[in-house]
DNA sequence: CACCTCCGTTCGAAAACAGAACTCATGTTC
DNA sequence: GAACATGAGTTCTGTTTTCGAACGGAGGTG
């Protein structure tokens, strides 16, 4: 199996981490979902070399992830967006940054805090049963193939 | 920046992404949330070279979202568990898997069901906000330096 | 002893990457 | 109007990682 083909195996997890399972990838997405939206803001806040970001910006467009969208003309200069399916992706970057909250914090605290507008308090992702509304554990949930 | 470095970033996300943001890392733990244990059954089902598994165990080891436990001896063979640590990546990982649900079946639906013990009934995950319960959206949430 | 099973390690080839230079279309300063 | 600046890339070169395939080894089995 190479990176490549791992796209067509049936497998929901192979499939997105196809598109998303890289190290920048993931990097430049949390970026996006903090409002980072400009080829140079990207590389000033990752500090990778440019063709990374290029490659990486340019996949996720391919994917409908982000959108390539022109803020001005006269130079035209463009922008790059999440789409609907990629804020979609909301949920896998909050249950990363939870995680990492949780196990990788230091003294100072999580470095960031997420205010849900809705409620008004700083909360943390909790992953719940569509069905009931309960929250769900690994060890609760059985899988079958459909 | 490089990839080992990533973890001595302030970001939640960077130190998460340091340890299980590679493919074939994700993959790994995929199939550990199958019940997946020894190191030959990842080769059948991962279908790549062993050297790869053998390092993806080994740091996921060191990074303690693994242990490696003998599950016999004379001679002595080992298996690979989730540990709690590695338990807490369920929602990263279920995440993951409904986005590609979403976003990538094909006709015959999902390639997995996942069923709440609890309730009885196959559900998708959904994000809650820890502290009013209501699910929450990309737009909703607010970030903030702590 | 020959062979098998499970679990890795080694090594050369292939790919990814950093960093700098280059492009290009415009706008701004001297 | 020459020189410099800006934003968004692309291209090049040499280093670093990653990977597949082959090998190793510890113990059991016939």
């Amino acid at each position: 199996m190479k990176w490549n083909e791992l796209g067509s195996v049936r497998c929901s997890v192979a499939r997105s981490v196809a598109v998303i399972g890289d190290r920048w990838t993931l990097m430049v997405l949390r970026d996006c979902f903090l409002g980072v939206r400009r080829f140079d803001d990207f590389e000033a806040r990752l500090g990778i070399s440019r063709s990374i970001i290029a490659d990486r910006l340019k996949h996720l467009v391919e994917e409908g992830v982000l959108r390539r969208e022109a803020y001005q003309d006269r130079p035209v200069r463009h922008e790059y967006r999440l789409t609907d399916k990629g804020l979609a992706l909301h949920p896998v970057i909050m249950a990363i940054v939870h995680w990492g909250d949780v196990h990788y914090a230091d003294e100072a605290g999580p470095p960031l805090l997420h205010r849900h507008r809705a409620c008004g308090c700083d909360f943390t992702p909790v992953m719940t049963c569509s069905a009931c509304g309960e929250s769900v554990t690994a060890r609760e949930v059985e899988v079958r193939a459909s």
